[in-house]
DNA sequence: TTGATTCGGACAACATCTATCCGAGTATTA
DNA sequence: TAATACTCGGATAGATGTTGTCCGAATCAA
């Protein structure tokens, strides 16, 4: 029950592309964060499936964002990556044993999963919340307001 | 990011030790819900280990709830199965790369971890609410309140 | 004392997540 | 226009965690 690490790099990297205003490619992303630049790509990818992101190819090609920040919500990241399939996966067990119910009485889902799926709608409630821009606005609240400029500005120096 | 499957047999049992009055093998809860007896012990003894429940050995041995149904919550037998440690793991991803900030800004969590942790916290309050207790009537509301009975009863009768 | 029965932790098989590689495609540019 | 350099995209191995199983140590009833 651990949260792919992926997650933590697809958020940074969307928040860093508020910050410019053409593509960027992907190598650049993971050398801004100091991650694996091949397995950044995967989840690049992933977030362009969801449409989030699309992307552009070519000499000068890269990721744009395709929404407005205000748009994109952290929930639509997590989902993006991690697939949108609930935590909780129902066995229906109480259809088996020497006891088993009918199916005939299993017309709605039972109390644990019931439980289960209220915890996991409030944890996607929490995260939806939040957006790209929201988390924008903290950075530059917790690291200074030119620390967006300075990342856009290294965004669009040429590699050495 | 999905929750482990033994987390299920570990609530439906907690709900079958209600229906009975002494010490319950793991073998004979295994039986009653249709799963794999081994590895049903395995998950029990975890929740031995958190102190959910005790267990006796010997003949007359099996597993016992140590405290009332009203006071162990969903939450408590997640966290036995699943482990305390948080869903999100923050790699402290800003400290890396070219405009890496120095450790001496970072006093506080980012607030990508900040957001994750709200969520956490969110789901896990939604398990808090809900006891052992409130599994039980639940269970009797839906499938008739006689069927913790019948459970009790069959706990209780001898193995052919 | 005997003996059957139970728990407890140590041992493989499987699935998922992590990390990597090379080919398909496109705008640049000479 | 044709060569070219750069980009994404999905297919491919390795590491980690989950699922499932086994047998020995301890315990209580007889
Ligand atoms: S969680 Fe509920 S629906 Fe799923 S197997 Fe258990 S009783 Fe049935
Ligand atoms: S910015 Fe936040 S989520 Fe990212 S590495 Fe730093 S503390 Fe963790």
């Amino acid at each position: 029950m651990r949260l792919s690490g992926g997650v933590e790099s697809a958020l940074h990297c969307c928040v860093a592309l508020t910050a410019a205003d053409g593509p960027v490619p992907a190598a650049r992303l993971a050398e801004l964060h100091g991650v694996s630049a091949t397995y950044l790509a995967k989840h690049l990818q992933a977030l362009s499936r969801a449409g989030l992101m699309h992307s552009v190819q070519g000499k000068a090609g890269g990721y744009v964002l395709t929404r407005s920040p205000e748009e994109i919500t952290v929930l639509d990241v997590v989902e993006a990556i991690e697939g949108p399939r609930s935590t909780f996966v129902c066995t229906e067990i109480r259809q088996r044993g020497p006891l088993a119910v009918s199916p005939d009485d299993c017309t709605v889902s039972c109390v644990i999963a019931r439980t289960m799926t209220a915890a996991d709608r409030a944890w996607r409630a929490a995260l939806r919340e939040v957006s790209i821009a929201d988390l924008r606005s903290a950075v530059g609240e917790d690291h200074g307001v030119d620390v967006l400029a300075r990342i856009g500005d290294w965004l669009r120096s040429p590699l050495p």
